[in-house]
DNA sequence: TATCATAACGTAATGATTACGATTTGTAAA
DNA sequence: TTTACAAATCGTAATCATTACGTTATGATA
């Protein structure tokens, strides 16, 4: 999703548009992979003095749930990356880097018929390694 | 894995035989499905009056080392099931009893040739929703 | 520019997990 | 069987990510 985008999703939905807020989409946009709270807290401490806990989770958390940002887990901690609206995929994850590669390959086909009986709500398919930068470093 | 399997492979790794030990091994092998370590707690108070996070934890560790037990992270936190060793396969994971069905399909032979220069470690595929048995429950 | 609800701050609380010194207990040798 | 000792456990404190909250600041609207 790009940051005017998002901007304008948050404006419709009636949240306000800070310097914080922008910085957090402009800090997404440029990662282009997975990031934590604890890095966006080291990025945003170069502008601001003084973050709070409180500002980076309500809005890690916003973003979440409106769709700006998606998210996984990875060794125990959340992990935050900007939204690929456009159709549904999956993710290559870089160890080393976070960043991604979409996977057009979603097995849910072949599975739906297995689980016959079975609600299914959700499903997760990630491949982990290193990105070809980052086995060569 | 079955409990006998388990404790030979302590043993033959010099790991000794305890009481703790065998009842994590009988908690897991009754369960059936994936849980965490406040659950395995809960159990083995009913048996020992003071029950060390160290014994829990070290020991669940141990187990995933070896290969006893298999893990994955569900709402933030560890869940561990007794290791599936025979054959290469993915899981759907019951949303309210932990319980797992074996899914035999994989994507990875598909997802291999998308990622000729990346270097593959590992790969996560996981179907979450309820079993027939909590769905209509 | 005044108003007010929302956002952010600073910090304390929570919950899972890890760490550690003291004590207990399997195991193997005497 | 007893002894010896490393490994296992205990009890508890520390850590780390995340959540909670009362107070203060600020964006948006009138």
């Amino acid at each position: 999703m790009k940051i005017n985008e998002a901007i304008n999703l948050l404006k419709d939905k009636g949240y306000k548009t800070t310097g914080r807020r922008k910085d957090i989409l402009a800090y997404f946009d440029e990662a282009d992979g997975y990031r934590t709270a604890k890095d966006l807290i080291s990025y945003l401490e170069e502008t601001y003095d003084g973050i709070s806990f409180d500002t980076i989770y309500r809005n890690l958390h916003l973003y979440n749930d409106v769709g700006i940002l998606e998210s996984t887990e990875l060794n125990g901690e959340k992990h935050f990356r900007m939204n690929c609206t456009h159709h549904h995929h999956h993710h290559f994850i870089c160890n080393d880097c976070g960043k991604t590669k979409e996977i057009e390959v979603c097995p849910m086909d072949e599975v739906q018929q297995a689980l016959a009986n079975y609600s299914i709500e959700d499903h997760k398919f990630e491949i982990y390694g290193l990105c070809p930068m980052c086995k060569h470093a």
